[in-house]
DNA sequence: TAAATAAATCTAACAATGTTAGGCAAATTT
DNA sequence: AAATTTGCCTAACATTGTTAGATTTATTTA
């Protein structure tokens, strides 16, 4: 009777095509164009089956998000694995911080605050890249950093990243060059200023 | 016939009176916490009334985020004006724009979209501490520099000062000296960075 | 296999909130 | 004083999150 296996493997595939279905309509809407009877048209059932899969609409957001900081570390620790030099992997992973903001605008949005509700404090798994972070300032650093220090480094470098990221979200975009300027401009004033 | 001017004034007055409860109600409860009804309540007045002063709820919150702008480029242009050194002028401009953030939070989330719909870009209000910091930088900056480059140095500034804002409101803060210490430092070594 | 049970899904509705229609009453004008 | 305009209200509608309860379908039991 491996019927309870069937089953909840389509309990679990239903419970992603809701998350698929949520993520695609912000894709295409932004969050304001998500609501729960968008969901259930999506995956072909009527709004209260969605409730037997999350309690509510938040429980799908907080899901999404955690998916985006799994993503993002992830893509984080590819790069520490495969960049030796401390300095160039620091550089490298808030390079793809940055692009993993334009490539994934919404979610982005949702986990760090950009005009929707944040849910940065409420997931665990944002933790991972934060110490992802943490860990790589710590190798640029000489000698064995103080943690204080080493988080105050980590919110520098994260302080002008998201500005520059919100800004750009929020407003018309400050166009490539512009960004890219003050983006190298900053990140390497940092490298530079605790390398040594 | 000076009943027209005493009808004028207290249509004024009702509007005043609506964009006071509406901010009242923000600071006490947050953004989510503000409806028309609530409004409508505080001003002793059935929601109707609201939507002859106001065509919808937007035109209000767009109404307040005029006011924060003013009142932002108030406080800057009175630091200005009281003092003569460009680079004391700069920080003691940005510690203000800091300050402002967290003696009006709410404001400051509908003015630059932290956690909230935001009107940066939708309020002509919102250029004028623009205009006044692009001025300062570039009283800071030798020569005459190109307008572009001034620009570019102003969103330098901005991203480190409403990226820490940001993560100090979405998170929980993350102590007074760590604070001072990354906005310091930052805007001191963007100053360093351009005054010569 | 048929009855009993459990699970899946639906329809209908409620509550909150933005918004509008239409009516009554007060104030103003003619 | 009659006519009109204005101010304000009640009632309702639409949207959206959410829940209750019925119904149908699937599974288990006898």
């Amino acid at each position: 009777m491996g019927s309870k296996d069937r089953i909840l493997r389509q309990k679990e595939e239903t419970r992603c095509k809701i998350l698929d279905a949520a993520y695609r309509i912000v894709k295409a809407e932004g969050w304001q164009g998500l609501n729960m009877r968008k969901i259930a048209d999506d995956i072909e059932y009527t709004p209260p089956v969605i409730y037997e899969h999350f309690s509510n609409k938040d429980a799908i957001l907080k899901e999404i998000t955690k998916k985006g900081f799994l993503q993002l570390y992830n893509e984080l620790k590819e790069l520490k694995e495969n960049i030796s030099d401390p300095e160039e992997q620091l550089e490298a992973m808030w390079m793809a911080f940055w692009n993993f903001a334009f490539k994934n605008m919404e979610m982005y949005q949702v986990m760090f605050g950009v005009e929707m509700t944040c849910w940065l404090m409420k997931v665990p798994e944002a933790e991972l890249q934060y110490e992802l972070f943490l860990e790589t300032i710590a190798r640029v650093m000489p000698g064995e950093p103080d943690a204080e220090v080493v988080k105050q480094k980590y919110f520098s470098f994260f302080s002008v990243v998201h500005g520059l990221i919100s800004i750009n979200i929020v407003g018309d975009g400050l166009g490539g060059e512009m960004n890219t300027h003050i983006l190298k401009d900053a990140i390497g004033g940092i490298i530079r200023s605790i390398r040594s």
